[in-house]
DNA sequence: GTCTATATTCGGATAGAC
DNA sequence: GTCTATCCGAATATAGAC
């Protein structure tokens, strides 16, 4: 027996934590699960991650999760939330910029830069692979913060109208999905995002913008 | 104890079956598997399928499964051929339009409807959900064949120079990808495909065809 | 080729003490 | 909130008889 338990004076009672210290914590300890959550995600795919795998990370016992998360699915409704987050602070950190054609291009950089980044990220914010998972309405906040920014980018750009603006969704989304396909971290999709928005969104009256480094679409024998 | 069994004078040995019809049977039975495994996927998910079920449904035991496929990733294997056959055949199958725009325009609405069909299949051909999964050389045939049928198509209509066949890819995936998500079954997005091909990609020059029943693009104050 | 039986592993989730 | 212990079910895959 060592004197390793041997009473010392100080009694047992630590100071009572403050309330809202404990919530702070519990946070913490919720946002370092759902980052090692992803991380696993990236390595396993987002079906196979493990609660087994995910505690041992954390440094919890396997049902220790469920302190945190109601279930699976409720975990993978923090990531949802914390991913769509992630892509709303992005667009609103940037410096807006004046002109709307311009901030119109930018937004669709971001969006695409952001979903090559992190393929599995994408997949459970804009695809559909987890059977039985619906993001709960909670979770769905900052993701309609970021249409309603969109939109109004759009609307500012000249751009209206349901039908125009889900051409427009449907062709970043699409521009999205080849870059996270063919080319993760690179630059060359968002190139062509920028041309897409330069031809099909915006007035056709306005000069086109002096830029030698992007080509004009000529349709004929491009270039390359 | 009945009498089924009492010998009948006919021999027990069978005419023996022809090899290449004992083949016949076994490809058959093969295209039974995959036909059930997708309504499987479909009710369950992709990754969702179970052994179990899916030789309930073939009146077969699970372990007789490995007869046919050497592991389950062999199966989604065999499932993705399978699915990009499907999608050839109908490309084929059409009588190609003299007009190459047309031509053009009638292969892209193909490639969505036959997305927008079936949101499983979709995913196993075009998106890359199932962790571990790669098609082998020999399940990615038909799917180079559609490639070439496509760039073929595009060259046709005068869109030459891998930028601009990159850039047609993934602004139609990600027509389909919105058609699969936002509305399937629906026609809508066919008529939005229809409209990028138009503004998109095809000669300026060309007079714009006379389709009252599709709005030309305005990025104006469009309706609805 | 099909079966029965079984190996093996792993999954998510719960009970209850502390 | 965290632990230990455990439940229960399901999964893919294999062995070996017929």
């Amino acid at each position: 027996m060592s004197d390793r338990f041997a009473p010392t004076g100080r009694p047992h009672q630590r100071p009572t934590a403050s309330p809202d210290r404990r919530a702070r914590r519990r946070a913490a300890k919720r946002a370092r699960i759902v980052a090692e959550a992803w991380s696993l995600a990236r390595r396993d795919g987002l079906a196979g991650i493990s609660l087994r795998d995910l505690a041992d990370r954390v440094d919890l016992q396997q049902p220790s999760l469920y302190a945190y998360f109601e279930s699976k699915l409720d975990l993978y409704g923090s990531m949802f939330e914390d991913g769509q987050r992630q892509l709303l602070e992005r667009c609103l950190a940037r410096e807006p910029l004046a002109d709307a054609r311009d901030e119109l291009v930018a937004i669709v950089e971001d969006l695409v830069r952001f979903s090559s980044e992190d393929v599995v990220r994408h997949q459970l914010l804009f695809q559909r692979t987890i059977p039985g998972f619906e993001p709960s309405d909670a979770a769905m906040e900052p993701a309609r913060r970021f249409l309603e920014l969109m939109t109004d980018r759009l609307r500012a750009a000249g751009v209206e109208g349901q039908s125009e603006v889900d051409l427009f969704s449907a062709i970043v989304a699409g521009l999205a999905h080849q870059q996270v396909a063919n080319d993760p971290g690179g630059d060359r999709w968002v190139v062509l995002a920028r041309r897409v928005v330069e031809t099909l969104f915006t007035d056709a009256d306005r000069p086109p913008p002096n830029r030698p480094d992007i080509e004009r679409p000529t349709t004929q024998g491009a270039p390359q």
